[in-house]
RNA sequence: GGCCCCAUAGUCUAGCGGUUAGGACGUCGCCCUCUCACGGCGAAAACAAGGGUUCAAGUCCCUUUGGGGUCACCA
């Protein structure tokens, strides 16, 4: 290890989709540790996967993370010396970085196709051997590939990584890891559209970023290698290496925290009621003490408590419970006129209720109606009880009740944005594929996300109510005609 | 399955060789009280198992078991 350079950590979210709660736990231990230090915090957008980039994803992340309060000092929207920080504008960088290994011998073109790479993936799955890239292209003549390249053949480049000996890289709260050269691929550097895999532009960013600590989630613990193989290739020296512990989901299924099994979005968390102070406070708790019996702490006094020695590396659930009752204390603590703010800032604004009001003019005498008539506007999750009776479909099981209701939710998982007309497609399609009386098919939807048995026009209010809310509701749905009635609410 | 990481109550955790194993959420009980909350008091509940090392092991080592992660032209 170098003398100390500078403190200089990033959060580099990869805008794919609702701002992740795992985002803002890596940002937060990046955001502690830099003040902590006196250093530098930086946001880089990674967006080198075109297919699975969302056009509204980038904005939700950077309006989510300022929600919860953890600003940062460089980024796409503010600038830095190091601009520009989104990856799909840095390509020049990795297109030049390949080069040089490409040169350099430590990387080489290869021009298998998907179709040659897919089969023999099958095969070796057949053969039970190991799979992998069988290195086909890693003998071919540099000169011979570079003329191919010229000639506009297809191609993607790959690290040579070596073919024998340990690979270790110090991970701060572990100490050294050590893995075998045999267990690894060569590694594709640089997609055929020329855009760069993580490994690449991660790397090549974070050295040019100066980035100092490399603070990220446990799952990239078995690419480091890969990593510390390129910083060599560059002849660069590695960052420090911090691997947090991941979240997990709650309940008997502990896999990796996943938006299919909870709400992951901080949206959620914003929209059902939770302070960003109470979130993030919580954040602070999974896999890190601050020490003595306190729990409760604000982010000021957790940068101030702060020190590595005091994470914890099992993974912790991510349970609701006590994100719950930390957000109670908040609340209970709050001056009148603070909580009068939250609530405004929440839903009792002008916004929101221009949002409900279409929907309610028509049905309203007095004002004295709106309340009781939207209350479910201003809820969590409902209760489902008093229902019971209308949450079935006649000839159809509890159980493939809610698994339609499930693939309803499903449709939107893999759709842009959140709107009247996208919800009405996506209701006319899901109603047709379902094959139920309307009636039934959208009384159910209107019960779980109502919880009434009649409310204005269902693509308005879940239009209105937000995606977030409404996914939840749908799934609690579907949980509890699925449990029987069961389910606890 | 290979490899890697991890392991104190249902959950989050304290513990860094000698503790009646501490706190918190949740659960249950009691008190407060016009109700409901809040609050107060209390209870049940944990060192995954087996071997070592040591005068002494939740703490150190090994094995087993269990959980998780990862094995892409995704990040």
């Amino acid at each position: 290890m170098a003398a100390a350079r500078p403190v200089r950590v990033r959060i580099a979210p990869s805008p794919t989709g609702d701002p992740h709660v795992g985002t803002a736990y890596i940002a937060l231990f990046n955001y502690v540790f830099a003040r902590k230090t006196g250093g530098k915090f930086v946001l880089r957008i990674e967006d080198t996967d075109q297919t699975r980039a969302r056009a509204d994803s980038e904005g939700m992340i950077f309006d989510a993370l300022r929600w919860v309060g953890l600003t940062w000092d460089e980024g796409p929207d503010v600038g830095g010396p190091h601009a520009p920080y989104r990856q799909s504008e840095r390509r020049q960088h990795y297109v030049d970085h390949a080069k040089l290994l490409l040169e350099s011998g430590a990387a080489y073109r290869c021009f298998c196709t998907e179709d040659r790479l897919a089969k023999l993936r099958v095969q070796q799955q057949a053969e039970k051997r190991t799979s992998g890239y069988d290195r086909q292209c890693r003998g071919l003549d540099p000169a011979a590939g570079r003329d191919r390249a010229a000639g506009g053949e297809a191609h993607v480049v790959r690290l040579k990584m070596p073919l024998e000996g340990p690979i270790t890289f110090k991970d701060q709260l572990r100490g050294e890891v050590v893995r075998q050269a045999t267990e690894f691929q060569d590694q594709v550097l640089l997609k055929s559209d020329g855009l760069p895999t993580y490994h690449l532009a991660n790397v090549v960013d974070d050295h040019l970023m100066e980035i100092s600590h490399v603070i990220r989630a446990e799952e990239w613990i078995s690419t480091t290698g890969i990593h510390v193989v390129l910083y060599a290739a560059f002849g660069w020296e590695p960052p420090e290496f911090i691997h947090m512990p991941l979240l997990r989901n709650p309940d008997k299924d502990k896999t990796k925290i996943s938006k299919r099994k909870n709400p992951v979005s901080i949206n959620y968390y914003r929209d059902s009621g939770y302070l960003p102070q109470a979130l993030l406070n919580f954040l602070g708790t999974m896999g890190w003490s601050f020490g003595g019996d306190r729990e409760k702490f604000t982010l000021a006094e957790m940068i101030e408590a702060f020190a590595w020695e005091r994470v914890s590396l099992g993974a912790p659930v991510f349970d609701l419970k006590k994100l719950t009752w930390l957000n109670e204390q908040y609340i209970h603590e709050m001056s009148l006129d603070e909580l009068a703010e939250r609530f405004i800032a929440w839903r009792l604004n002008k916004d929101y209720l221009v949002k409900l009001l279409p929907l309610a003019q028509k049905r309203i005498k007095k004002l004295d109606e709106l309340i009781p008539l939207t209350e479910y506007f201003f809820s969590g999750d409902l209760d489902y009880t008093p229902l019971h009776a209308e949450m079935g479909v006649p000839e159809v099981t509890p159980v493939d009740v809610s698994k339609a209701l499930l693939a309803f939710v499903e449709r939107f998982e893999a759709r842009e944005g959140w709107s009247t007309e996208m919800i009405e497609q996506e209701m006319t399609a899901w109603t047709e594929a379902v094959g139920w009386k309307v009636s039934h098919a959208k009384g159910l939807i209107r019960v779980a996300v109502t919880g009434r048995k009649s409310s204005p026009e269902l693509s308005a209010v879940m239009a209105a109510l937000g995606k977030e809310i409404s996914r939840r509701r749908l799934r609690k749905a579907a949980e509890y005609i699925a449990s029987g009635g069961k389910a606890k609410q």
